[in-house]
This record gives C-alpha cells, structure tokens and sequence, in this order.
DNA sequence: TATGAATGAGCGTTCATTCAT
DNA sequence: CATGAATGAACGCTCATTCAT
C-alpha cells in the first residue's frame, strides 16, 4: 500500500517535472521571439510553430499571450535584480567603489548570458500599454530607489557631494541603459570589453567629465 | 493666354497651401493622439475622427500609418536637433558650461511646451519596429555624436579627464534621456523645476558624484 | 447653391436608403439562416456568405452576431404584436367574441406569411441565454397580461366564469403556442387550414372539453 | 474451474455494477448542470469537475457530450411518462375527471421533486439541433396522442363536445406545458400551489372560460 | 480501467487599406 | 479633391475529442 502510493506520487511527480520542463522550453522560446519581433508583432502562432506544440497546448501552459509576457518579464525583473546588491557600510564591508564595481560586473556578465534580457527590457517591453509601462517603471523604480539611498549614504559618509539624490540617481540609471542598450542591443554581441565599459561608467559616475 | 496661366498659377499655389495646411492639422491631431495611446493603440478612426476628416482623405495626405508616424518622427527629430548646438571654441566664444546650460534650457523649454515629444521619443515610438527603432537610434546617434566631440574638444582643452569620449557620451545622453523620462512622461506637468533639473544634469555630468 | 445643397442632401439620402436596404436585406438573409440552424450553429459565415458580402461589412451594419440576432427577435415581437389588439368594450364595439377571432386571424396570417417567426420564437431563440431568455419572457408575458386583462374584464361582463385569470391565461397562451408549433413549425407548409385552426383555438379557449 | 468461473463472475458483476453507479453519479451531475446553465454552455469541463472525475474518464462512460444528453433527455421522458396513465373506461373504473386528476398530481408531484426537468424539457434542449428537436416532439407527440384517445374516448361517451380531437389535445398540452414552465422555471419554488395549479388546468380544459 | 496532456478545427472580431462615386 | 462603404487577412482564443501512459 505504501509502495503504492509512493510509487503515484512518483508518477505524480514526474508529471509535474515533465510539466513544468515543457512551460520553461515554451517560455524560452517565447523569449526568443519576443526579444525578436517585439510583443505586438509576435503571434501566438510563431511561439506554438517555434515550440512545436499545438495552438491549445499553448494555453493549456499559458493563460493569454498577454499573460505569458507578464510572466517572462517577471522572470527578467528577478533575474537582473538577483545581481545587485544594495551597498554595505561597516567596518568588515569591502570598500564601496569595489561593490559597485561587482554589481555592475554581475549585471553585465547575467547580461551577456542573457541577450534578450536588454532587448526585452530596453525596447520590446516599452510601450505596450499601460500596465506594463508601470510594471516597467516599477522595476526601474526600484533599481532608482537603491541608487538614491545608496547616494544619501555616500553624503552622509562625506564622499559624495551635495546634490539632489534623487536626481543623481536617475542619471546613473540612465547612464547604465544607455550603455546597456549601445552594447547589447545596437552592439553585435563579438569584440564586447564589458570589463571597460564598466569601469567607465563607473569613473563617470564617481568623477564626471572634469579633470 | 499668360493671364490665364497666372490665375491658374494662383488657383494652384492656393489649393497647395490649403493642402499643405489640412496635412499639417491631421499632422497636429495625429501628434497629439500617438503621444496619448501609443502607435498599436491608436487606429486610423481615431485619428479622422479627432481630425474630422473622411477615411479616404487621410490616405489622400498620408500613404499609411506607418508613414504619418514616421513623418512625425522626423518633425520631432528636427525640432529638437534644432535646439542643440555644437559647442563653439574661440576667442569669442562664451564659456563651453554656458554653452550647455544655454543647449539644456533650450531642449527643456521645447520639451515643456511639447510635451507629447518626451512622451513619443521616450515610449510610443519605441519597439514598434526594426525600422523606427533603427531611426530613433539615428537620431539618438547624431546626438552621442555632438556629445562625442564635445568631450574630445574638452579632452583637446584639457578641461575633461582622459576617458572614452564616446562611451561618456552615452553615459551623459542616457542620463539626460532618464531626467526626460522623469520629468515629462512620468512626472504630471505642475510643479516641474526644470532649472534645477538642467543644473543637477550638469553638475553631474562634469563632477559626478565625489566632492 | 441652394441647388447644390439639396444635391449633397439628395445623395446622402440615396446613401442612407442604400445603406438601410443593404442592412434590411443582411436582416432578411439571417434571418432565415437563424430560423434554419438556430442561433448557435449560425455562423458569422453563414451569414455573409448567404448575404453575399465580407467579413468586415457585416461589422459595418451589426455590432455583433448577438446584435443582428437581438434586433432580428424584436423585429418579431414588434411584427407580432401589432396584429394583437387590446379587446374593446363599449356600445360600439364589435362582439368580444368576434374581436378574438380577427386577432387571431391576423396572428395566423402574419405567420403564415413569415414561417420564419414562430420558428425563431419557438425554437432557435430558446434557451440561448439568460438575457435571450429574459427577452422571449417579457414578450410572452405582455400577451399574458393582454390575456389576463381580458379574462378579467369577461368576468365582469358576467361573460367569464369565475377563475384564477392570470392562469387562466397561461392557459390560453400555452394553447396558441402549442397549435402554432404544430401548424408552422412541425407541419410542412401546404394544406393548413388557419381558419379551422383559430376557430378551434377559440371554442376551445371559450368552451373546454365539455358538451 | 466453475468455482474460477463463479468468481470471476462475480468480480465481473462487481465491476459491472461499480461501472453503472459511476455513470448514474455522473449523468445526475450533468442534469444538475444541463437544467443550470442549459445545454451550450455546459462545458464538459463543467461536468468532469463536478462529478470529479478525469476527462478521459468520462469518454469512457459517454460517447460524446451530445450522448450523455441525449441519455438524460431519454431518461427525463421516461421519468415522465411513467407518471401519465391512459385514461381507463369500464365498470370498475374511477370517473375520468378523477382519473385526469390523479395524473395531473403525480406528473406536478414529479416536476416538484426533479426542478430540472421541467427546465430542461422547457428550455435548455429546445433548440439545440434537429435531432434533439425531433426527439422532443416524439416525446410531445406521444402524450398529445394520449390525449387525443382520451378526447375520442370521451366522445364517444357523450362527455366531450364535438371537436377536433388532435387540435384540443394539443391545446391540453400546450396549457400543461405553459403552467408547467411558468411553475417551475419562471416562478421560484417556494410558495406554489400545485393543487390550485392543478384545479385550474383541469377547470380550464373542461370548461373553457364561459359561465 | 483511469488519467489528463495534447490536439486543431473553428469561431467571433478588428482594422489598415482600397476604390467607386 | 473628398467621401465612406466595402474589403479580407489576420488575430487571440475555446473546447470537444483523442490517446499514450
């Protein structure tokens, strides 16, 4: 009887397993086109013919295509946001240009991995509607607040200057994007120096363009 | 003969400019509901029906969609390319921090009394398709490319430290494209500070963030 | 000028008639696609393809396939009710009796002359949904409150024996439903003597079974 | 060998039996949800989860949504018709109205205890195709041909007034079925008096409205 | 026998574009 | 030049049925 049970709840198992392996390809795929064509010019007929699953299959895995969307740019919040860190001060802390600099590595590296992740991020996702123009900005919201809190810090530690944090913060998000966007979405993946345009934005963002 | 022919010559330029002036109201109309939807939202009936036009005469101005767009595209492009202007060295020449400061306010003030250009720059156009999106970055290139050369004639002076002109660029673009975003897309109109703002992006831009 | 407005007038009320023909004649073709296969296995293809014209002009004329459905059953109630007459009493009206027997000859006729009808409200208009449903009860119920407010005013005339009027009614109701499903629904059309049948309805309605 | 065989009987007959409870379980949920939501928009979806059982389970048991339908429908008129009696003629016989009375309970009796019924005989499988419509008037026809006897029945015995036999019947019917549906589908079950219902009927059927 | 994942035909609807008047 | 009725390709989605396990 115990055999028997345990050996359904294997079958069981396994299903989900099988399952949940064939969401993630379906979503993979969905990813790949839809860091390809964009949201609205991607059809549920691409991603089922690129998955090789039948139209109700789609939806047996996925409420709508708005819904799949929705979760594949979860997905990329999570993800990217797993890579930064919020800034430790404290006697045992590294120094805090040194976790800057990991963060931004981290994030370039999971970029780099990941290509459609800026694409999505930078230009698919954009403008769709409503809805995911805040989940967009929530996200980015986010990632500014981090950036401001870590600026009042350094003020308050006396090695950033006066200024508007809020401000500053959202320059260096802009920054970032904007470099992002050049190296992973106009760039051609090949001859990529993450390693330097890091330490540029970094040298930019800590001392500007003065001498 | 000649009379005749001057009549007919007057009788032509005015239907031309009657012309010119319906394409530019549907233009107006258009503008002003692209930055409202977004390009997929908005549908041709929205359009003649603000513009108070039959569906026909809209393909009589415009050849599609897609073109009245991309026509607007250019006609923002050129407004705001005309706010910017190349850093000018010389005896005679004000300060170059002036010279920006002059270039900010300008690009401000236009964006302040346009703010549908923010908001289709920044959002509605982008992720549309591989050709606008090619566009957007035509533009956004000729700007990295002033910025560019301003930082290397800042390098030449021996005002700007030694770094990548053309990576800081973006770093300063992507920076004022977020401000943008801020403060025109996200932000509701009132209370809008836009000379502290231009003076943030500055002081950011030259000093960074270290004291 | 005036000459040229009524010209404009005149073609956009050509235009309108055109439009309302086009309209009646879609009416006309789903209608008898409806009475045929009844609401659910009507297509919106059926339709245009009986009809003669395009996906998208169908649209043009009727909202949904719900829409042409829900105007098409008022289009019958009204058809229908007009034939029914309150029964009238006074010193110049004709016999009750008699009143009973026009209005059932009118009803005959009219479905007699519009087979469709009694299909539609008999059969492919049931048990469609809620609202449908709400929709055919409302109609039947004011024949019933017609039929109610006679059987009352009979009692009062000392015509009517005594009796619940309102079931009484139902009573009545049930029976013309009944004889016109068998006569135009069940029956093919030829050799139908309406006259027999309403004069039956009627001495029925009037004296029951008994002698 | 025979005791084998008695056994293997036995599991069988087992089997059968569990085989047959599991179908009377599930077509009793499919009436509920039949008589509910009516016959389209029944999803098998519907019936598997409110019998709790697997979707391929159910096409084990059922060839197709339209035969387990079908079934209930066979099954309803069964239920039915068990409850009409032919009305019996001879010494020993209780009088004819009695007789008339006495279907005319069982059958309200019976619609009281199974509210589907009525609902579904009334409204839900009106309609949905030519069989089940054919179906529905076999049904009919077969109690307005008992009826149509009886009325021969009682004029032969002097009781009934000359007439035409099949139309009164269908009138009979056609005021049973409209009571019926104002009973039992418009009405709410509470507060209904089927003996008055009843009496009625049979007053109305006997007597006409005259004094 | 029981399961439930997979299927795909079919549906109602939208909307950019065309063209006869 | 101006009109607006007509077009039809394309889309997202549903659901009864099948079949490998």
């Amino acid at each position: 009887m115990a055999r028997y049970g345990e050996k359904a709840d294997g079958r069981v198992a396994r299903a989900q397993k099988a399952r949940e392996q064939r969401r993630t390809a379906v979503l993979a795929v969905a990813r790949r086109i839809f860091a390809d064509k964009g949201y609205h010019a991607t059809s549920i007929d691409d991603i089922i013919a690129a998955a090789g699953i039948a139209r109700g299959t789609f939806y047996l895995y996925f409420e709508s295509k708005r819904a799949i969307f929705d979760e594949l740019l979860d997905e990329l919040f999570t993800t990217l946001q797993a890579q930064v860190r919020r800034i430790e001060v404290g006697p045992n802390a590294l120094p805090p240009v040194e976790q800057m600099n990991a963060t931004v590595d981290r994030v370039m590296q999971t970029l780099a991995e990941n290509r459609e992740v800026p694409r999505i991020l930078l230009r698919e996702a954009v403008g769709i509607d409503d809805e995911f123009d805040a989940k967009l900005e929530q996200f980015y919201g986010r990632i500014e607040a981090l950036l401001t809190s870590a600026v009042l810090t350094g003020q308050q530690m006396n090695l950033v200057r006066p200024c508007d944090a809020g401000m500053v913060a959202r320059c260096i998000l802009g920054s970032a994007k904007e470099l992002v966007h050049w190296a992973f979405v106009k760039q051609e993946p090949d001859a990529l120096d993450l390693g330097h345009l890091g330490r540029e934005l970094i040298s930019f963002t800590l001392k500007g363009l003065f001498q």
